[in-house]
DNA sequence: TTAAAATCAGGGAATACCCTTAGACCAACT
DNA sequence: AGTTGGTCTAAGGGTATTCCCTGATTTTAA
C-alpha cells in the first residue's frame, strides 16, 4: 500500500528538498505541495493524503489554528509538524492542537521514514532531539538555551516602537494604553534583556533578533 | 566553464532543497554541502568554491562573522546570504560583512542562477523583494547610507561610550570632559546621524559600521 | 588665518528610569 | 471547579537623565 503524503511549507526550498529526499522512496508517493494554509485547507480535501507535513510558521495563519482545523475536517488526516523552533512551550501547544508528530527542519530521511511508520501506526513521533528537551525539562532542569529571550506579544510592540525612536507618549498613542504601562513594559524589556537603557534594549533586539 | 556551489545549512531539508534545484544546471557543480560554520571554514580552503551559499542562522557562528573571516582567507570567493528573515539592519550588516547577495528561503531556481550570473560579474544581488525594502528604507530618510557621515575622533567616543550604556554622566568621567560637553557632543550626532535620541544614533551606527 | 573642532555653561522642559503595588483577564494544570 | 501562572493593564511618587536652546573660549588643523 502506498502512503500518500503532502506538504505545506512557504519555502520553496524545503518544499523541494523533501520532495528530493523522499522521492526514490518505495511505498511513498508526494502528492501534494501547498505554500500556504488556506491553501492546505482546501487541497487537503481533495488530495486525501495519508500525512501532512506541516511548516508551522505559515505567512497567512498560525500553524497551531490550522492543524486544529485540519484535524477536525479530516479525521483520518496524521500531521507531522515540521519546524525550526525547538521551543518546548511551541512544540506543546502543537501536539495538543492534534499534531502526531513533530520533527526539525536538520531531519534527515531515514527519520522521516520513522515518522511516517510510527505516526501511521497511530502512535505519536518526536525527533529524538525533541524528545530529549521535553524530556529535560520534565525533569526539572533549567533549559541550557536560557540565552533565548521570550518577549511577551505586547513586549515585543513596545520594542519595536522603541526601535522606531518613538517617545513613551507617542508609543502609548500608537498602542492605545497609558504611558505608565509603556513604562512598565520597557523596564520588564530591559530587565529581561539585561539592558542599562533604551539603547541595551535595542543592541540586546539586534543581537538575539528580536525584531 | 563551470561554477563550483558549496552551501552551508544546517537543515538538511534546505540543502537538499537547493541541491535539487540545481541538480540538472548546466556549467554549475555542487561541489560541497556543510551544515555549520567551523566546518565550512576548513572545507572552503579545501573544495575552493567559486560561490558559497550561506544560511545566516547558523548554530555555532553568528553568519556575519563567518562571512567577514570567509572573505578575509578566501579572496575571490563570492558569498551569497540566505535567510528566513528580510529584515533591513540584518541584510545591511550582512552586506557590510562582504556578503555578495542576498536571498530569502523562499528563492526559486530562475532567481538563484540570476544571483549567480551577478555576482560571478562582481556585482551585487540582492532579492527582489529584499531590495526594493531597502529602497524604501532609505527614501525619505535623510540619506545617511550614500553620504558617509564624518564623525569627528571625539565624537566617535562618544558614540562608543553611549553604545556601551553609559549615561552622560559616566562618559564625562570616562573621557575627562564635563559632562555639559558631552551632551554636546551627543546633540552634534545626533544632529549629523538624523537620530531623534540615543536610540537613533545606534542604529545608525550599526547600520554605518560607525563602531 | 580662518574654519572646524573641542571645550564648557546656564537653565528649563521633557523624557526616561526605578520601585512598588494591584486588579482584571485568560489559559493551563489538578 | 478552583488554583496557579503569566500577561496586560495602570497608578503613585519619586530621581536621574536626556534633550534642546543659547552663547562662549580655546585648541587644532588646513
Amino acid at each position: 500500500m502506498i502512503t500518500k503524503i503532502a506538504i505545506t511549507d512557504d519555502h520553496k526550498m524545503v518544499l523541494k528538498g523533501i520532495q528530493s529526499m523522499l522521492k526514490d522512496t518505495k511505498d511513498i508517493k508526494i502528492i501534494g505541495l501547498y505554500s500556504s494554509g488556506s491553501e492546505t485547507l482546501n487541497a487537503v480535501e481533495k488530495d486525501k493524503p495519508d500525512i501532512l507535513l506541516l511548516d508551522i510558521n505559515l505567512p497567512d495563519t498560525s500553524g497551531i489554528d490550522l492543524c486544529k482545523q485540519l484535524k477536525k475536517n479530516n479525521k483520518t488526516l496524521k500531521i507531522i509538524a515540521i519546524s525550526n523552533y525547538d521551543e518546548v512551550s511551541f512544540i506543546k501547544r502543537m501536539l495538543n492542537s492534534g499534531a502526531d508528530g513533530y520533527v526539525l527542519k536538520n531531519t534527515d530521511k531515514l527519520e522521516l521514514l520513522t515518522a511516517f511508520k510510527t505516526v501511521l501506526n497511530g502512535e505519536q513521533y518526536l525527533q529524538r532531539d525533541v524528545e530529549k528537551k521535553l524530556l529535560a525539562q520534565s525533569i526539572g532542569k533549567k533549559n541550557v538555551n536560557t540565552l533565548l529571550v521570550k518577549l511577551t506579544r505586547r513586549e515585543k510592540e513596545v520594542l519595536q516602537a522603541i526601535f522606531e525612536e518613538l517617545t513613551t507618549q507617542e508609543i502609548s498613542e500608537k498602542l492605545f494604553i497609558s504611558p505608565k504601562t509603556v513604562e512598565t513594559h520597557r523596564m520588564n524589556i530591559m530587565s529581561k534583556l539585561g539592558a542599562k537603557n533604551s539603547v541595551g534594549i535595542i543592541k540586546a533586539a539586534i543581537e538575539n533578533n528580536l525584531l
